[in-house]
DNA sequence: CAGTGAGCGAGCTTCCGCTTGACTT
């Protein structure tokens, strides 16, 4: 949705009057103005009657959102607009301004907070002294010390910010259009979705060129309490091949060789009865430290996982939490804990479970390089408190992780041994040898309090020494497979974009719902993300013909470079005239590569895939993104813009939602066979079934019903399948009429 | 994302990053 600008005012002007009144602080009162409406009443408190405190709601300008919003020429100006809430808000911070002696700025300490603070100077026009202050949490000696170190708006910081705005629009606004031009129209582009449609596509590539391996492995069962189960590791000196040797292409990667299933069974049978001997025992200091309390990404990831809940879902439980007070600041990308918070965290911590549980010297956490630190880690505001009454079960859940992992970073590791023992037995004329590993945990730490499901499972191994023999209870062949990659979740995506760097604590939960506009979409009940045909074109498009601008390290670099403009040693003009028109070496030109494109690139040559050929007449079957065709506002579409197969001259729709991992050419072979008209299955009830291919996919008519097929059960579709689905879809249709 | 299934017509789409509401069920 995109957001109108207008510096009108509009509605509420009638009850300006009245409320003028009511809002206007305290005569001669400084103006304080944060971010967050959320933090005004906190810091009110904190300041007492003789400041009045208020809220910008986030940003209050923007620059506009069409495509010559920017002027090139005129060293990349573009002006601010305020924005249709913005002119709001400002309208009642100006009479909230009346009669202020001066105007603290107290947003975020950011970028982003420094240019909310400028913009707010800009569209005030205040006649009273203004300046600016920052502190990292709302506590009594922070916001107090806060007044007592002024400073004013950073200019070189307000031209980072403006920077990285105009960068993103020109990305955005140029590369976009010629998706239109030359995949399909309504697509987008841009600095944060090109690498995470990356991510999703290429992981469905992966899964698509995946050969699973079968292997064979022998487990024995030892007599011994608790029971061992160890695995053999090599027969004769040479290492029996397990999933980790295999690689995607289902080969063996290292020296290791797949075990013979003849020889396999020989030992089994050989071993069957009889006994190993340890040949070595090794032990080792198993340590873990506590993970690192909560930022946006790990919390959101958490949330989504737990509670199966859609990202958006996740941040909105959140921010309730942190509007009624309960959590700390929910949009962070530090990890990192107050003084206050760490002992007070500690001290819970010392309570329930003793003085050892707490390391003699506080665990610290720290921001990544380019995190922008504005507020802390997320954490309960009152570390004392474990459980709120009175929440939503969700919203409990949530607390309590927060609590639980804010907790846990205070602790000691999680300490312990791992043992690993290898047996011997000579059978048969051959060497095997055995492995077993188990890990005992003697401290648990942090982990009597927050547990992940990555967390290693204590496996406790029986106690045996060099030159004991162990009987076998039991000996067999396990037949195993390797895996694939798995696709992406919301959480895992949102974790790896954390890690990349790319993208804000702010709008992780709206970039997954940009992707799942036209990229990405999830099977009912399932997690995963797959991407659609048109993002899988998308990203073929980007990658080909923009390799630099899917690059997983831009973000990174452009943050590089916005921290030259902060500090002075780069200016605006000169960063993004080196983005757009000459390139330099964190980035090719833009515009020169765009018009390079649109010159050379014919969206002829854009299959998504080439197939193979045609059992029976030899063509080629190509799957091709939809026409370029457009796409009207209100939904209504043009052209189908659905993916297609193209087999000789025949055009076969597909729904833009198919596994693309699993699409083979049986089966576009399948739906390229059945004709335009239809492929009359045989008669019911004195009427034809019929199969036919329409653009959401194959589907089945009988007497007016229509059933959807699967993909992958076209080529075997008879009259007695697709009655049953039409039979199905009748009742599930009459079901409907009922309710 | 349930459960659709045209083939005309010639003007729309789009970025990332701050922050809450005001809608309905």
């Amino acid at each position: 949705m995109s957001r109108q600008t207008t510096s009108t005012p509009s509605r509420s002007t009638s009850t300006s009057g009245s409320r003028s009144a009511a809002r206007r602080g305290a005569p001669g009162a400084p103006l304080v103005i944060v971010e967050s409406p959320s933090k005004v009443s906190t810091i009110s408190r904190i300041l007492g009657s003789g400041y009045t405190v208020r809220a910008s709601y986030g940003h209050i300008a923007d620059i506009a959102a069409r495509t010559d919003a920017v002027d090139v020429a005129d060293g990349f100006a573009a002006p601010y607009h305020l924005t249709k809430k913005g002119a709001e808000v400002v309208r009642g911070l100006s009479i909230d301004l009346v009669g202020a002696s001066e105007l603290i700025l107290a947003t975020d300490d950011d970028r982003e907070g420094e240019m909310i603070a400028h913009l707010l100077v800009e569209f005030l026009r205040p006649a009273v002294p203004v300046s600016r202050i920052v502190f990292g949490s709302i506590t009594e000696p922070e916001v107090l010390g806060a007044l007592e170190d002024r400073r004013s708006i950073d200019p070189r910081l307000v031209e980072a910010a403006r920077s990285r705005r105009i960068l993103d629009h020109l990305w955005g606004f140029r590369m976009s259009p010629v998706l239109w031009e030359k995949v399909r129209g309504g697509l987008s582009a841009g600095r944060v979705q090109n690498p995470a449609l990356r991510l999703v596509v290429d992981r469905e590539w992966e899964r698509r060129a995946f050969v699973p391996a079968v292997y064979c492995g022998v487990e024995a069962r030892l007599a011994l309490d608790p029971e061992v189960v160890a695995t053999l590791v090599s027969l004769d000196g040479v290492a029996v091949a397990s999933s980790k040797d295999f690689d995607d292409a289902g080969r063996i990667a290292g020296d290791s060789r797949r075990l013979d299933p003849d020889d396999a069974a020989a030992l089994v049978a050989a071993l069957e009865g009889g006994e190993l001997t340890v040949e070595s025992v090794k032990k080792e200091k198993y340590t873990r430290r506590p993970r690192r309390p909560y930022v946006t990404s790990d919390l959101l990831s958490d949330i989504v996982n737990r509670l199966k809940v859609g990202s958006a879902r996740a941040q909105a439980l959140v921010n309730q939490l942190y509007e009624k007070g309960h959590v700390t600041y929910p949009r962070t990308d530090n990890p990192a804990l107050s003084r206050e918070a760490t002992a007070a965290a500690r001290a819970v911590a010392v309570e329930l479970f003793g003085a050892d549980s707490v390391p003699a010297k506080p665990n610290r956490w720290f921001a990544k390089k380019g995190a922008q630190q504005a507020h802390e880690a997320i954490r309960p505001t009152r570390m004392s408190v474990r459980s709120i009454r009175g929440l939503t079960p969700a919203h409990a859940a949530v607390y309590e992780m927060i609590w639980r992992r804010t907790i846990a970073s205070q602790m000691v590791d999680a300490t312990g041994t791992t043992t690993s023992v290898v047996f011997v037995a000579e059978v048969g004329g051959r060497t095997a040898r055995f492995r077993a590993a188990g890990t005992t945990i003697e401290v648990p730490g942090h982990r009597l309090v927050f547990s992940h499901p990555d967390d290693d499972v204590p496996t406790p191994l029986a106690s045996v020494s060099e030159g004991d023999t162990v009987a076998i209870a039991s000996c067999g062949v396990g037949e195993h497979t390797t895996r694939p990659p798995a696709r992406y979740t919301e959480s895992s995506l949102i974790t790896a974009l954390e890690e990349h760097g790319i993208g804000r604590p702010s709008t992780y939960a709206s970039t997954m719902e940009a992707l799942r506009r036209e990229y990405m979409w999830s099977r009912r009940g399932d997690r995963a993300l797959l991407p659609t045909i048109t993002g899988i074109a998308v990203h073929g498009f980007l990658a080909l013909c923009f390799p630099e601008y899917v690059d997983f390290e831009v973000t990174s670099r452009m943050e590089d470079r916005l921290e030259k403009v902060a500090t002075g040693d780069e200016s605006l003009e000169h960063l993004l005239s080196g983005f757009l028109l000459e390139g330099d070496g964190d980035w090719p030109a833009l515009e020169p590569a765009i018009a390079r494109v649109r010159a050379e690139h014919d969206p002829a040559d854009r299959p998504v895939v080439v197939l193979g050929e045609h059992p029976v007449t030899g063509e080629s079957i190509i799957l091709r993104a939809g026409k370029t065709f457009g796409r009207r506002a209100k939904g209504a579409k043009w052209g189908s813009g659905a993916p297609y197969l193209k087999c000789g001259e025949r055009n076969v729709p597909v729904s833009d939602r198919i596994d693309f991992a699993a699409f083979s050419l049986e089966q576009a072979v399948a739906l390229v066979d059945v004709p335009r008209e239809g492929r009359d299955l045989g008669a019911h009830d004195g009427e034809s079934v019929l199969l036919k291919v329409g653009r959401f996919g194959p589907w089945v008519e009988h007497r007016g019903v229509r059933a959807s097929v699967p993909v992958d059960e076209v080529a075997s579709m008879n009259l007695a399948g697709a009655l049953d689905r039409v039979d199905k879809r009748k009742s599930a249709l009459a079901r409907r009429v009922q309710s």
